[in-house]
DNA sequence: ATTTATGCAAATCATTTGCACATAG
DNA sequence: CTATGTGCAAATGATTTGCATAAAT
C-alpha cells in the first residue's frame, strides 16, 4: 500500500518539529491552529502511520495517552508519576538485551522498551508545599 | 484508610491464583461463574486496591488491557504483538539500573517496567502458515 | 454506629471506524 | 482514473465514577 503526501501530512510533521513528545492530542492541538479544519481522526491516521513507517516512534505510557516521538533512535523514557510528563533518559541503550533472554517461550524478540516511574522536580516542590500546608 | 475482607476481595484473590497475567475482564468473567452478582467495577476497584498495597503487581500493556499478576517480584515482561498474550521474561532483574541514570532532569525515579515486544511460537506457526496459502 | 465496599448505570478518555466526498499520483 | 486520504460523527474498549444500598469493623 503506497502512501501519498497530503498537506495534513505535512503539517503534522511540522508540528511534531515544534513540540516535545506530544500526545497526539496535542499534536491534534497544535495543528488545528494553522489549519483548523483538521480531524483528530486524520492526526491519529497520520501519526500511526509515520510510525509504522519507522518515520516517528510511538511510546505507549502506562495509565495515559500514547505519545510520539521524532527521535526515532532508540531510547528510553521516564514518566513523571504525579503530572504523567515524559521525559528522554539519558541512558546507553542496551542493544544485546533481546539475545540475553535464555527462556523466553521460544518467542522472536523484537524490540523492548524500558519505562521509568518517578516524580519530576516540579511535582517535588509541589507535594513538599502541600505536605507543609497539611501540618 | 483502612481496608476491609469481604467475599468479593476473597474470590478476586483465589481467581488470580488460578489464572495467568489476566486482565481486569478476564477476571470478572473467571469469577462471575461462581459469583453471578458481582459487578466489574468491584473487580477494577479490587484490584486496584491490591496493586496499590502491592499484593498484586499491575501490568501495563502497551496497545491493550493492563494485566494483574500474583507474582509480586519485580520482573520483566514479554507481549506477543500478534495475539497479545502475555509472560513473564526469566532474565535477572536490575536492581541497580535507577541509580545508572546520570541526567533524568532531577527526577526521583521509583521503579522501572521492560517489556519486550515479539511473536510468540503460536504465532509464528500461524504466520508460516497463512504465508503460505498466499502463494 | 460509622465508614468502607458493592452493584448498577452512566460518564470518561483515548482511539478507531464507516461512510461519502476529496485529492494525489 | 483509481486508490489513498480526509472530515465528520458514531462506535468501541478499557476504566472510572456517582449514588443509593449493603456489609464489615
Amino acid at each position: 500500500m503506497k502512501t501519498r503526501n497530503t498537506l495534513q501530512k505535512k503539517i503534522i510533521m511540522e508540528a511534531m518539529e515544534k513540540l516535545f513528545h506530544p500526545t497526539a492530542d496535542e499534536v491534534f492541538c497544535e495543528v488545528s491552529e494553522e489549519y483548523p479544519a483538521i480531524s483528530k481522526a486524520t492526526v491519529y491516521r497520520n501519526l500511526n502511520q509515520m510510525a509504522e513507517q519507522g518515520t516517528l516512534l510511538k511510546i505507549p505510557i502506562p495509565d495515559g495517552a500514547d505519545r510520539f516521538d521524532i527521535t526515532v533512535k532508540n531510547h528510553y523514557h521516564i514518566r513523571c508519576s504525579c503530572c504523567g510528563k515524559v521525559y528522554d533518559v539519558d541512558m546507553p541503550y542496551f542493544s544485546n538485551l533481546e539475545s540475553q533472554i535464555t527462556d523466553a517461550h521460544g518467542f522472536d524478540i523484537k524490540s523492548h522498551e524500558i519505562i521509568f516511574a518517578g516524580i519530576c522536580p516540579d511535582c517535588k516542590l509541589k507535594i513538599e508545599k502541600s505536605t507543609k500546608k497539611e501540618k
